[in-house]
DNA sequence: TGTTTTGCTAACCGGATGGTTACATATAAT
DNA sequence: ATTATATGTAACCATCCGGTTAGCAAAACA
């Protein structure tokens, strides 16, 4: 698995991955406590916590075997900018089309 | 290009979709409008803006056969939702799990 | 010491993704 | 009527993705 093209935006794409987010904001868990809570196996959410790190949006902390992974939320900063760069058009009306094809709408 | 799972997270999840979502925030293009600010072909923007408007973050009005693309920023505040549900959290230090395992740290 | 537990990695699989070229269709322009 | 333009779609391709099972290594426990 290439630690190519591994950013924010592709990491929090996946449902599953968001899910692990929401877990993680209440409490710090284990691996195997994160796969608890799901259906897929170990290996699965190895991977998926593994490209979380790789983002920088999950940090691992090691306390003897157990792998303890706790959320970074200031990685989340970059999506809310991204997002929030729109806020402006948001109570726009979706009619500026309109106005650009001067009424001539079909 | 089957219509299931599209859903915002995964569509802004490209890099070239996002700038995309930013062209069309200036002003609504057509297809070939889009695909002429990027260097990929014709049917990949054409691909890019179809995932897009399945998903509701572009809508399309045909002019003639002209067929124009804008954004509905609404859209995208599934995503600003998902994401200020976290915002209590930007601020916290990265210590949380220093308390949770009581200074044990290794 | 031996065994359980935690977690990683490898090999594999089917389906999605992002790109291409080639061709089809419909509207507009000459 | 013919040609040019705007766009869609099909077929194909390499790679990525999310999942599996199997096996390995290290720490913890009996």
């Amino acid at each position: 698995m290439s630690t190519l093209r591994r950013d924010v935006f592709q990491a929090i794409a996946d449902p599953t991955r968001r899910e692990i987010i929401g877990l993680l904001a209440n409490k710090a868990l284990t691996l195997n406590g994160v796969a608890e809570n799901f259906q897929v196996s170990r290996p699965a959410i190895s991977k998926h916590i593994k490209i979380l790190t790789q983002c920088g949006l999950v940090v691992i902390k090691q306390q003897g075997r157990e792998r303890y992974c706790q959320v970074d939320f200031n990685k989340l900063k970059e999506v809310s900018d991204w997002v929030t760069q729109y806020h402006s058009f948001w109570s726009q009306k979706l009619d500026a089309l309109g106005g650009l094809l001067e009424g001539n709408e079909k």
